[in-house]
DNA sequence: GGGCGGGCTGAAGGGTTCCTGAAGACCTGA
DNA sequence: TCAGGTCTTCAGGAACCCTTCAGCCCGCCC
């Protein structure tokens, strides 16, 4: 996940560029809104994060050219709290979000993994595991060449093992993901739509690509099963 | 999950290991900056509180030379200050999060709990020792390439030696960890799934990985056995 | 040598987790 | 409103796992 901050506070663009590379991200920092802009356009970021008082170019600015030149980078507008600058104008500009100075950093990583994973499901991708295909962007899989229909919560539910493949993930991560629902709600719900899966993906052709991981969930074998 | 607790003022360090406790979880204090860092560099903690104003060393130092000595604690600070100076020194050092004081306590724990649930995911997924190989995310094990079946329990007592491989593990600390249970449970049930693992892992292969430590644990051996 | 504490392990029951068919609720489009 | 498809809930049953117990071994110390 690559980030790209834009920010004229060094020390405060340092600390985020360290904190955020502790959380794993990729970051690489700029001080003005010119050279946010362009190094937004020469490079490909994720997620941009972006101070609205900057010299040079102010971020409503870079925000607007940037969504004029195409990009479909994930932006997160950091604004100052006094009633000076205004949010709204801000998310009219293209900005995905935005949080006011200062904040918490728990927050900033918070909206932050929001967006990737809003950005995320905005990127089209392809899963290849052995002869069976999950591709998000169609939404369609295939095995072995042949089309399997599957109904849209199959899917969803494909789609999440297949993005994490290989992994063990819990029926819990998974009505979270998929049905967006609370911690109480009935895992039998997961477990009756891998049991379709499976009639649709696996039996049909003598795989077991959708494997149960007794007492944490289950996992979509990286071969295909 | 195992907190060290770096804190001069005695009564509040000793609230917090109390709260804690009760939350499960498994607390030690000290009460200056070298004796800290001597602590946490000899055992191994999931998490340490640290406050910044500490008599000897203070709290930035430690930090820093704890990562410096390549700790990969999760590390939360405790300033009495307040601004985004002092966040932004903290998480320049290495900390991964910070708290103001006074905090509540409530929001103490649920910090605690979100960075033990990052460090988590931080921690490294694969464990290779010799020709055995434990896949925390994966929830396999192979030795030799051959993918061997576990139980969960048996998996989770696997992976948590799997994580201190070459220390003397407790079956206390294996009780707490594995089952999240009080100190008055059945240590048998413990060299009951050691038996089962090296039934499965040690065994076929004629190795010794797991190795009984005489009145003290178990210690999975670094290079396999 | 005998006693003792710590550790090992086979067996079994009781419990938990998972699978799956079926039924009804729900949604959507005509 | 109806039809068709989809989703969730329910319940039975199967597979599996965990703990407990009891008997045993082994090393150590008196």
């Amino acid at each position: 996940m690559r980030v790209l901050v834009v920010e004229d506070e060094q020390r405060l663009a340092l600390a985020i560029k360290h904190g955020l590379e502790v959380e794993g991200f990729s970051v690489d920092i700029v001080h003005d809104g010119l050279s946010g802009l362009a190094r937004a356009t020469d490079h490909t970021y994720d997620v941009i994060i972006l101070d609205i008082m900057l010299p040079g170019l102010n971020g409503y600015r870079v925000c607007s050219r940037l969504r004029a030149a195409g990009s479909d980078a994930g932006i997160l507008m950091l604004t100052a709290k006094d009633g000076e600058w205004d949010e709204a104008e801000a998310l009219d500009t293209g900005a995905d979000d935005y949080l006011s100075k200062p904040f918490s950093f728990v927050v900033l990583v918070a909206r932050l993994k929001a967006l990737a994973r809003r950005i995320g499901s905005r990127a089209p991708r392809r899963t290849v595991l052995g002869d069976l295909v999950v591709d998000s962007a169609a939404r369609t899989c295939t095995r072995a060449g042949t089309a399997i229909a599957l109904t849209p919560r199959e899917f969803a539910v494909l789609d999440h093992l297949a993005r994490r493949a290989g992994e063990a993930v819990s029926k819990r991560e998974i009505l979270e993901e998929v049905w967006d629902s609370g911690p109480d709600s009935d895992p039998n719900t997961v477990e009756v739509h891998i049991s379709a899966l499976r009639r649709k993906i696996d039996a049909p052709f003598g795989r077991s690509a959708v494997q149960t991981v007794r007492g944490s969930g289950y996992r979509l074998a990286a071969d295909g099963g």
